[in-house]
DNA sequence: GTCTATATCGCGATAGAC
DNA sequence: GTCTATCGCGATATAGAC
């Protein structure tokens, strides 16, 4: 195909594919170095060494360290959000917040460095994410604790606080992420496998429901 | 009573004592301090300046920002620990839950920095207390999932894996210590008051009493 | 656009007067 | 035992050749 954004006949676009290409590999990098160093911990040149590329290139595509951590986190956010789109007024509550807390235990088995980042960031006082938490995240919260309070007055769920419930599932599920150097120590493994997750993740849906007076895990739809 | 471990006949031991005053300055300043900024972004001078002292005498006291930081774990890891005693195999399991979850959510509102601490250290791979869990931790997690095992076979409350049922509540009672900023945040308060504490525990005692298959709270003995 | 070499500064740690 | 002044390292950031 040919290439669409340029000036006159370049045949291919290789400053914009290979800018994004850095780019990516500088954020990838960056995400598992914040998580495993914090914030403050991280260096340039960890991220730099990671990433196969020379100091001076960070600072070329993202100017700061700082302005690096924000977009990471920038990319992070979006990831977060998404799974809750499963819990919808319409949904039967059973399946959806089992979609929903599956969702969310596979991101934690799949991309742990990413919630730890942004557990990182939240537990520093959630300087560059505090009007992300207060406006965007909190109007979501809300929206779903209406989605969540009308099934409770439709009796399709047990009475609770609605908010409480999403921040345990939030708590459990990040857990595996956050901690999971613990919950492996806990459990004599060296490290958790696919397998245990999906093992962990049929409990900790069965407790869930349970906490929501919905005792029987759904038939797959 | 006479000091004993003095050369001469000196009568109290006020270096003793001022010692001790000073460590325990240090102490309380480095939990904030370290909460706040994490490991690494942590400075010795912020800790000599919220305690109230120079830089050099944190060193006198403690030699390394390591050792100051080891110290600063040690205090809570106890901490940590003490409320599982709840658990005990002759209890009743709804009264024991209740007694555990009330006791792990007062300690994340009066102690929300240690809480911050722990968290910190086994989010960036728990260097410094990997012994701790693989062995004391994990020894102590074997014996409360046996006891609740015993529960369970007496039939005395709902059938579950009772490992990921205590890292249950130990996500959700840490994570109103641990995301603080973003529980307030969302519930559009600026800071959580005792009796939103209350509220909530409340709340999460009855998701963590309905997961177990207990779905009533026990008046109180 | 890429990379080497270096400027600059903040922090941990300590020497040494008191 | 306490505190001031300072050393030395390591990290961010950039200048400038290629």
């Amino acid at each position: 195909m040919a290439t669409t954004e340029n000036t006159d006949l370049q045949d291919t676009a290789p400053q914009g594919r290979i800018r994004r290409e850095n780019r990516e590999r500088i954020l990838k990098a960056a995400e598992l170095v914040f998580a495993e160093a914090g914030r403050a911990g991280a260096t340039m040149a960890d991220i730099a060494e990671r990433a196969g590329l020379p100091k001076a290139n960070l600072h070329y595509y993202f100017g700061t360290k700082e302005d690096l951590y924000r977009a990471v986190l920038d990319n992070i956010l979006r990831l977060w959000l998404a799974p809750i789109d499963s819990l919808r007024p319409d949904a039967d509550p059973a399946a959806a917040l089992t979609a929903y807390v599956a969702a969310k235990m596979e991101a934690s088995r799949s991309r742990p460095a990413a919630s730890k980042v942004f557990a990182n960031e939240i537990l520093h006082g959630a300087a560059q994410v505090q009007e992300f938490l207060a406006k965007d995240l909190r109007r979501l919260v809300d929206a779903k604790a209406a989605v969540i309070d009308g099934w409770i007055a439709a009796g399709r769920m047990a009475p609770l606080d609605a908010r409480q419930f999403l921040f345990m599932i939030w708590a459990v599920t990040q857990h595996y992420a956050d901690f999971n150097v613990q919950v492996a120590a806990l459990l004599g493994r060296k490290k958790l496998t696919r397998s245990d997750f999906d093992r962990i993740t049929r409990e900790v849906v069965r407790m869930v429901l349970r906490a929501a007076g919905l005792p029987e895990p759904p038939p797959h739809p």
